[in-house]
DNA sequence: GTGAAAGCGCTAACAG
DNA sequence: CTGTTAGCGCTTTCAC
C-alpha cells in the first residue's frame, strides 16, 4: 500500500492493464514506431478506457524538457499584440511547443516577476516585449541560458534575438508627413508613456526640431490610453494651444478618441485639425475620415519571431542581432 | 558522479553551501517560521549567490499541487475578457495561484484541446467561457475532479460554478428599449455567431415577436466582428431594407462600425437610424453620439469567479448553481 | 521490440 | 527546529 498517491491514472496503470511495463507505454506515446503495432493498439484502447492524462510535471522533470515557451505581452486588452501572438503561436505550436502567456501591465518589475515564474516552469525560451529590463531580470535571463526574444522595438544591445521596428524613426517619419503636407504647429499626444511611447515622442521632437519648429505643444499622461482619454486630452490641448494645426497621437486609440471629440465639436478633420495615430489597427480604416497612422508589421513580426526562435531552439548558435521589419505610413484621410 | 544532471542549481546545492539538508532549505522557502532566523538568513544569501530557481515541475510532482489555474478565453484581442481576467487574476494570485491563459478562438474543439493540455499541467481548476463543451471535454472535466467555472452565459445545467448573465434576456431587454422609444422596424446585426451571439439574437427575436413585429431584418455572418465589418453589414442592410429604423448590433464593435458608416453617409443617429451595441466597452462612451449598449458587469464577474473559486479550492463542496450578475441598459445618445 | 534499474528535484511523513 | 527515508510519475541508460 503506497503511502502517497494522487489517485490519478498513471502510465503504470495502463501498463498493468495491457500486460507490459510502463516504459513500453511511454514509448507508444512518444515514439510509436519503436513499438509493435498490436501493442500500440492495445495500449491506445487502454489509455482511452482508463482516461489516462499524462503528467506534464513528471515528464518535464525526467526529461529536463518542458516543451513550453513563455510569451510576455504588456497588456491583454491591447489588440496590437494579438496578431504578433498569433504568428508566434502558430509557428511554435506546430513544432510541439506550448506557448504560455503572461502580461506585464507595461511594468518591468512585473516582467521580472513573470520571468522568474516562467523560469521555474522550465520554459525553453522567453519572448519579451521591449528591450528594457530590470537588472535582476537580466541576471535571471543570463543564468537561464535559454533563447530570449526582445520584440516590438529595436536595441543596440540585444540579449539574443531582437525583432521589431525603429519606433523613433517611425515617429519621426509620421511627423515629417505632417510637415510635408504643410502643417507647422503639430502637437504630440501621449498616454501610458512606456518606452515605445517615449521613443515615438522623441521621433516627433527630432523631426520638429530639425524643421526649426516648436515642440511645446505636447501633452502626455502616465494613464493607460483609451478612446475617452484621447477626447479629453484633445480638449485640453485645444484649450491651451488654440492655434494647433495637427496632432500626432502616440497610438490609434488616442487618435480615434481625438477624432470623436472633433466630431462633437464639429471641427473638420483634416481641414481644421489633422490627426494621426500609430499601429494601424482596424479602427483607423473604419472611422470617417479614416485615420492616418503608422502601420506596423505585426503579423510579420510574429512569424519572424517564431521562425528565428525555432532555429535557436533547434541548436542555432547565439548571435545577438537586431532585425528591423520596418513600418509604413498610411495617410488615411485625417492628414 | 551522477549519470544525468541538468546542471541547474538545486536545493541540494544550497543545502551543501549552507551546511544543512535540502529539506531545511525547502522549509525556509515554504514555511519560514519553522526555520531558525540565522539559518533563514544564511539560506537566503546562498540562494541569492548561487542564483537558485526552484523547479516547479519537481515541486508539483512531489506535492501533487501545481498552484495554478487555467483561464480559457475566446479571444485575446477582445477586450471584453480583459476586465474579467483582471478580477480573476488579482483574486487568485493573492492566494498564491498562477493563472495560465489560453484562448479558444471561439472553438469548442480548441477548448477541448486546451482542457487536455492544462489537465496535463495539473491545474487545480479550470475557468471556461460559455457552457457548451464537446462530449470529450465534459468527460475530461468529470474525470479531473477539479473545480470548473463556466462563465459569461448562464446555463440550466452547470457543471460546477456558473457566473454570468442572461444573454437572451439582455438581448430582449435592449430590443424592448428600441420598442419603448417608438421604433418598430428594428433589425439585428450579428458576427461570429458564437453561442452568446446566438442567444442575444434570440432575445431580439423574442421581443420582436412578442410585439407582433417582423424579424426579417436580420443579417449575420460567421466572420469575426470588426469595426469595418460593422460598416459593411450596415451598408448591406440598408440596401436590402431601406426602411430600417433601428439596428441592434450583437456587440459594440459592430455598432461602432455601423455608426462610422452612418457618419460617412451623413445619416443622423438616432433620428434617421437608431443604433445599439452590446457590452459597454470604452468606445461606446467616446463616439459621437455615444452608443446605446448593454453594459455587462465584467469586473464583477471576474471578482465573483475569484471569490467563489477560492472557496471551492479551499474545500467548499460541489454545489452546481448559477449566479446571475445582471446587466444594465445604457441609452447613450444613439437610441 | 521490450525490460530493469536508476534518477530527475522536490516534498510528505515521521522521528528526534 | 532539523533530519531521514521514501516516493511523486515519468524518462534515460543500458541490457537483452
Amino acid at each position: 500500500m503506497p503511502r502517497r498517491s494522487s489517485g490519478r491514472v498513471t502510465l503504470q496503470h495502463i501498463a498493468e492493464r495491457v500486460g507490459v511495463t510502463k516504459i513500453t507505454v511511454s514509448r507508444a506515446l512518444r515514439e510509436p514506431h519503436l513499438v509493435s503495432a498490436t501493442l500500440q493498439l492495445r495500449i491506445e484502447s487502454a489509455i482511452d478506457e482508463l482516461g489516462y492524462i499524462p503528467n506534464h510535471s513528471a515528464g518535464a522533470l525526467a526529461s529536463g524538457r518542458s516543451h513550453s515557451v513563455a510569451l510576455l505581452i504588456p497588456s491583454l486588452s491591447n489588440s496590437v499584440f494579438s496578431e504578433i501572438q498569433r504568428g508566434i503561436e502558430e509557428g511554435l505550436s506546430e513544432a510541439g511547443y506550448q506557448v504560455l502567456i503572461g502580461h506585464t501591465g507595461y511594468s518591468i518589475l512585473e516582467e521580472e516577476r513573470l520571468i522568474d515564474t516562467y523560469l521555474r516552469y522550465g520554459v525553453e525560451a522567453l519572448i519579451l516585449p521591449g528591450s528594457r529590463h530590470t537588472g535582476h531580470a537580466c541576471r535571471l535571463l543570463r543564468q537561464a541560458r535559454i533563447p530570449v526574444v526582445e520584440t516590438l522595438e529595436l536595441t543596440e544591445t540585444p540579449l539574443d534575438i531582437n525583432v521589431g521596428l525603429d519606433q523613433h524613426q517611425a515617429g519621426k517619419a509620421m511627423t515629417q508627413t505632417f510637415l510635408d503636407q504643410g502643417y507647422r504647429r503639430v502637437g504630440f499626444l501621449g498616454a501610458r508613456m512606456d518606452h515605445r511611447a517615449q521613443l515615438r515622442m522623441a521621433g516627433w521632437e527630432t523631426a520638429m526640431q530639425q524643421a526649426g519648429l516648436s515642440t511645446e505643444r505636447c501633452l502626455t499622461t502616465p494613464h493607460p490610453s483609451s478612446y475617452r482619454l484621447g477626447g479629453e486630452m484633445l480638449a485640453s490641448m485645444l484649450d491651451r494651444w488654440p492655434d494647433l494645426e495637427g496632432i500626432f497621437c502616440g497610438n490609434d486609440d488616442l487618435a480615434a478618441g481625438a477624432l470623436f471629440e472633433c466630431q462633437r465639436r464639429r471641427m473638420n478633420v483634416p481641414d481644421q485639425l489633422a490627426l494621426a495615430g500609430f499601429n494601424g489597427l482596424d479602427i483607423t480604416e473604419a472611422t470617417s475620415p479614416p485615420l492616418a497612422t503608422v502601420v506596423t508589421p505585426r503579423r510579420l513580426i510574429g512569424d519572424t519571431i517564431a521562425r528565428r526562435l525555432l532555429a535557436r531552439l533547434q541548436g542555432a548558435p547565439l548571435q545577438p542581432a537586431s532585425e528591423d521589419l520596418g513600418f509604413r505610413i498610411r495617410r488615411g484621410g485625417s492628414l
